[in-house]
DNA sequence: TAATGTGAAGCTTTTCACAGCC
DNA sequence: GGCTGTGAAAAGCTTCACATTA
């Protein structure tokens, strides 16, 4: 790997995925710098604001170019263009969430989507008593219709807000219908081919995480007794 | 590493990160294979079944101990017991959610929550128009009473599901009152002492994640054309 | 024979530390 | 003098491949 092919016209070494998972945070953060009007930031406090190492920081940043200036630091301005083209915020993305429980209405009504450069195009529910009511300003349109809602939006990116058991069949339509990006927030592993790339979210997973680390605490030999355990 | 000082009472090795990570996703999977009656199971369909390598689920669980058996697999109600045990699951963890907007509605009535080993002991929000209504059974409470919530119940792990302005100030009164353990969903990096560990889930750099690699591919030389961007 | 458990190899990510530039 | 950019070292994680055991 690392080898260049032949270096074709965009071939821009490939960015590393932690440093991608990390380019939404540092643009948020450089968001809110510029907001406050500030014109340069260093590593050291580009990163401390970010909460990650300045090293770190840096060699993210030195994935994209050199985007800095020595003895003086980052220019907000730049930098925010330079990392919002990289996640493609100039473009508008169509995203349609399926599902529309009180995690779809969380979602549809979700601020930072329009802000970040998404745009709710859609939301679906098999359930007809929901089917027709309006959340968000978007109309929900049945399951039905989801192929269709994704070829004529040019939907991209579809989001499964489902009960855990919908979520598989949900998947293969919005594969079916072109989406090869998927942010699931069901409890269930999806089954997809190689080409399309899933992301998931899950409450429990991240709660039980929190909680094996509680429960080291407890066990461990350096505290324990104050607590006195629930249950 | 793995040279097991003097083995204290307690002191089983460290179980990596990456492997506490999936523990809870190996944990439904059984769930899942328990209630289809199957008694055992080898490495190769439990890691099928969880999207994993089979060398990284056996990987995983050596960390926990030699639960299986050679020649034959693993028996799930053991294997389930034994991660179970790891995830504190025999406890029941009250949990304390801040802010009852959508977000906060959805998670308060997210069904996963007592099945897993948690119970949601407390509902607060800093607008006192919520104040006193039911939410998934559990009536909402003032922000001012938190710490006392969080002493009452022996709450250890909170869940922020607030504007990202009121993030910081949530935190902190969490962790004044003995909280440990923090679930962020407010798009901000929490300041917090060492011995917080702070989780966040943010819809909006996920998307930005899948767009990503979405733009990727529409500006790679195999393939860009038919799709006609958005905007 | 079948499938686990695990050293060792390979790869990715993070950290270090300093040369290079403003 | 200050701060970036980056090779190199260290740490962490995944995969390999096979000895081991039921």
């Amino acid at each position: 790997m690392a080898e260049r092919p032949f270096a074709a016209a965009r071939a821009r070494s490939p960015i590393p995925d932690a440093t991608v998972a990390r380019l939404p945070l540092y643009h948020r953060v450089l968001l809110g710098l510029a907001d406050q009007g500030m014109a340069t930031v260093s590593s050291d406090a580009l990163a401390a604001s970010a909460g990650v190492s300045p090293a770190k920081l840096r060699k993210d940043l030195s994935f994209l170019g050199s985007y800095g200036t020595r003895g003086v630091g980052y220019d907000v301005a730049h930098l925010l263009g330079q990392i919002g083209g990289e996640l493609g915020i100039s473009l508008e993305w169509p995203v349609v969430v399926v599902g529309v429980g009180h995690l779809g209405h969380a979602l549809a009504n979700y601020g930072g989507f329009a802000t970040r450069g998404f745009r709710l195009a859609g939301l679906v529910d098999a359930d007809s008593a929901l089917v027709g009511s309006v959340v968000a300003g978007v109309t929900v349109q049945p399951l039905a219709e989801l192929a269709d809602i994704v070829r004529a939006e040019n939907i991209a990116i579809g989001v499964i807000a489902t009960p855990a058991d919908a979520a598989q069949g949900v998947a293969e339509l919005l594969i079916d219908a072109g989406v090869q990006s998927i942010l699931n927030f069901a409890p269930v592993v999806l089954a997809v081919p190689d080409d399309v790339e899933v992301r998931k979210v899950d409450l429990a997973s991240e709660l039980q995480i929190l909680a094996f680390h509680e429960q080291r605490k407890l066990s461990s030999p350096l505290m324990a007794p104050a607590v006195g355990d629930a249950l």
